[in-house]
Order: C-alpha cells, then sequence, then structure tokens
DNA sequence: TTAAGTATTATGTATGACATAACGAATGTA
DNA sequence: TACATTCGTTATGTCATACATAATACTTAA
C-alpha cells in the first residue's frame, strides 16, 4: 500500500531534461502573449540571461521550435513567429528510405481512404471551372498501350487537382507529401502482388460523376477507380 | 539568354548551413548502412572528428534526427536507431492553440475524409471479436437527455475503436493527434454554427452494418452519422 | 542623389571544461 | 558462492567564451 503511493511519488519527479522545460516554457510564453505571425522575439542572449540558463540551452530549444515550424531565424534580424505549416515539418520525416515497411504501407492506405472520403468536399466546393479543368488533364490523358509503365505524371495531375477543388490546403499539402512514399511503394516490391492493368472506373467517368452525380456516387466510383491499388493490397 | 543561365548557376550554389549538411550527411549513411533498429552509432566526438566538424555542430544534427524520431539518445549508452514515429513528431506541433483557424478547420475536415473512406478496410479487418467490442461499447452509451454535452469520451471510445479495427497503426496515431484538434474545434466558436443535436444514423446501426453490410452502406451510413459535423462546416 | 564601402549586430560554428546519469567492475558482507 | 554496495569510467547534457558570417543600417565618396 504505501509501497504503491511511494511509486507514484516516484513518478512525480522531473525526468525531463532542462532543454525540454525551456522549450516547454518558450511555447507557452509565445502562445500567451498572443503573438501575431511576423512578430520577433527576443535575442538568444536575452533569453539565456532571462530564464537563467546558457545560450546553449536557448539554442536547442529555438531548434526545436523552428523544427515546428513556430519560428524562423534569419541571422542579424533574430527569429520571428511563423505560422507552423504541420506537413513541412513532417515532410522532413516523410523520407521513404529511413521509414519502416509498415508504416509505408499504412500510409499508401491513408491516400486511398482519404481520396475516397472527400467527396462531399468535393461536390460542395467544385465550380464549372474546376470541371472544366479536369476536363483538359483528362482529355491529354496517355495511351494505355504501354501496360508496364502507367502514367504517373499523369495519375499526379488528375488526383492532385481533385485535392485542390477540396479547398483544404492541408489536405494538398498532405497530399504532396505522400506523393514520394505513394510511388515508392507503388514501385517497389514492397507489395507482394504485381501491379493489375484492369481498368475500372477511369478519370473521364470520375469527372462526369462529379459534374453530374453525386457525393455517393462519387465515393463508390473512386473506390472502383482505385481497385488496382486495393487489390495489391488484400492479397 | 547568357543572363539566364547566370540566375540558374547562381541557384545552385549551396545556401545550407553546416548542420544541414551533416545531417543530411547523416542521414544518408544511416540509410546506407543499412543499420536495423536497435544498433547504436558513433559517439558524438567520433562523428566530429570523422566529418571534420565541431561537436556542436554534430550535437545539433543529432537533435534534428532525435526529432525525427530516427534515434534515441542515452546517457553514456550513446545513441541508438529508432523507427522513426511520424506522428509523433507531429504531435508536439498539433497544439490547437499556436495553430492558425484554417488549418484547425481543414484538420477537422480530414478527420470525416479518413471516416468516411477507411470502410474498405474495416470490412476486411474486422473480426467477430471486434464487433462484440463494438457492440459492448455502444451498450454503455450515455442517454442524450442532456443535449448541451454530447459524451465526447464515449465518442472517443466508439470512433478509437474503429481506427483500431482498420490494422492501420498510422492511422490510429493520426486520429489519436487530431483529437485535441477536433475537441478544440467542436467546442470553440470556430465553426460559426451552432452545434445541432439530430440523430442521424446512430452507433447502434453502424454496428450493424459493419457486421452484416457492405463497405458502400457503410461509407453512407457514417456520412449521415456525421453530419451533424458536416453542417456545421457547409453553412 | 546614388552607389560603394564600412560598422554593427545576431545567429552560426568552434573549442574546452565540467556535470550528470548509466553501466560495469571491484569490493565487501552474509 | 551469492548478493548488495561502492566506486570509477564513459558518453551525453550543460555551461562559458571566442570568433566567423551574413544581413542590416550607416557613412562616405563620386
Amino acid at each position: 500500500m504505501t509501497s504503491t503511493i511511494f511509486k507514484k511519488n516516484l513518478k512525480t519527479i522531473d525526468t525531463s531534461s532542462l532543454v525540454d522545460r525551456v522549450e516547454k516554457k518558450l511555447v507557452e510564453t509565445l502562445q500567451q502573449k498572443k503573438l501575431k505571425v511576423g512578430d520577433s522575439i527576443p535575442k538568444e542572449i536575452e533569453l539565456a540571461e532571462t530564464l537563467g540558463v546558457s545560450r546553449t540551452v536557448i539554442r536547442e530549444a529555438l531548434l526545436r521550435l523552428r523544427m515546428m515550424g513556430l519560428i524562423e531565424s534569419k541571422k542579424k534580424k533574430g527569429a520571428v513567429i511563423t505560422s507552423p505549416d504541420l506537413f513541412a515539418i513532417l515532410g522532413k520525416s516523410m523520407n521513404p528510405h529511413i521509414l519502416d515497411q509498415d508504416t509505408l504501407k499504412q500510409i499508401f492506405e491513408i491516400r486511398l481512404a482519404l481520396e475516397i472520403g472527400m467527396a462531399d468536399f468535393l461536390f460542395r466546393r467544385k465550380t464549372q471551372e474546376n470541371i472544366e479543368e479536369l476536363k483538359k488533364i483528362v482529355s491529354k490523358e496517355p495511351e494505355i498501350t504501354d501496360t508496364h509503365l502507367f502514367n504517373i505524371s499523369h495519375e499526379i495531375a488528375f488526383h492532385g487537382k481533385l485535392y485542390e477543388i477540396t479547398g483544404n490546403e492541408t489536405m494538398k499539402k498532405f497530399q504532396k507529401m505522400l506523393l514520394p512514399v505513394f510511388d515508392y511503394v507503388h514501385h517497389s516490391g514492397l507489395l507482394g502482388k504485381p501491379i493489375p492493368f484492369r481498368k475500372f472506373v477511369s478519370h473521364n467517368e470520375l469527372v462526369d460523376i462529379l459534374d453530374k452525380g453525386t457525393p455517393e456516387l462519387f465515393r463508390n466510383a473512386m473506390r472502383h477507380h482505385l481497385e488496382n491499388h486495393f487489390a495489391r493490397i488484400f492479397d
């Protein structure tokens, strides 16, 4: 009984490093002061003096904020607040070569889920202009005579445009970040089965449905359009 | 003409900092040597000597790797390779208070898209055991008499379980990370309209469909289940 | 008035020192 | 012998100081 309480007390000791604490303090302070983008923060030396730690520690903490996209440091000018670009940060770690295979596969799957699930946003935010652009992209679609190399850049153009139409910048950035991973997984031998080339729902049909159909129809159509990928995932 | 070439050449000058280069070098080396998780990397001083830079630079570079989740440093033991946890990094930046409103809304939307799009994975990987657990969660569902406080923890339990069933760890982590943002957006005045409380498709019905239905049916059901949220987004 | 050059300043890099925690070897005790 | 304690070694964590570099502000010369 006493032992349990004791252990609980032990757990409360601060095992975090100095840099950890400084980082936390800085973030808290920044959001407390409601600093706007572009505002500059004190110089490293001043921070060091204020917080009573060495410049080294301050620098490491600032480096973390910088990696989080919270600030940007310029020589002479000091550091300024920036709006954190979530996926720019994530992008740095999104290197296919340093991720393990499971994670890579799972990222592959996430993209599929997103493109099926985005239907409502597409329908809500589409414009006639968007539709026209999509049609233009489709019209440039290369022949699929060369079965062993389905045109990746065309795929990107089409699906990228869809993300754009959602009007969701974050989603668009997410897609941009997923691209290299997707490409890697698609072409590496990571997914056991070979790439099938049956044509299910075409880009053309997708645009038609987006133009005149409903979100329900579009989701199902997209699901079938992506059948090649699903088939590879589900052995 | 010459001017263009000149500019292009100018662009190629290496504006990256020393730390940038060291970081890149380290990552490349790590993936070249095909190091497994748990393998340890040379000591800071050795790295410094090998690369001909100061320990300061090495430390900053290592700090970045650590933030990417590529390595973990222990005193005495040195640094060891770890499998990068993508969303642990992102999680640190996923603080509702430091993200701008547009981004927050967009993250809210991404969650909706994901849950609708995940249907196929649910159906492919569900087990009878999963279904039972879902039913158990639903059975504990609180009454909705209190219209002004729909039970958030129950929501999390149910939807979290769904993510779990997808068998996609990355997606699950993603959800976990989105939770605070979702909660924040939901309760803050960020979305103009008030929270509606019409009951559309219930959790109970969702489980039923997952048990006996099809992915198509589930997607539509989920779409209706989330109608309250969609209604708030689409003014 | 404009352009070139100079001074200033805050971050970037280097170096050396000490603190601290983890591990293992050596020592002491039952 | 087996176990617990002590202590030294080692690699990261923190500190302090100095200098390099690049961007800005200021000054000077044409």
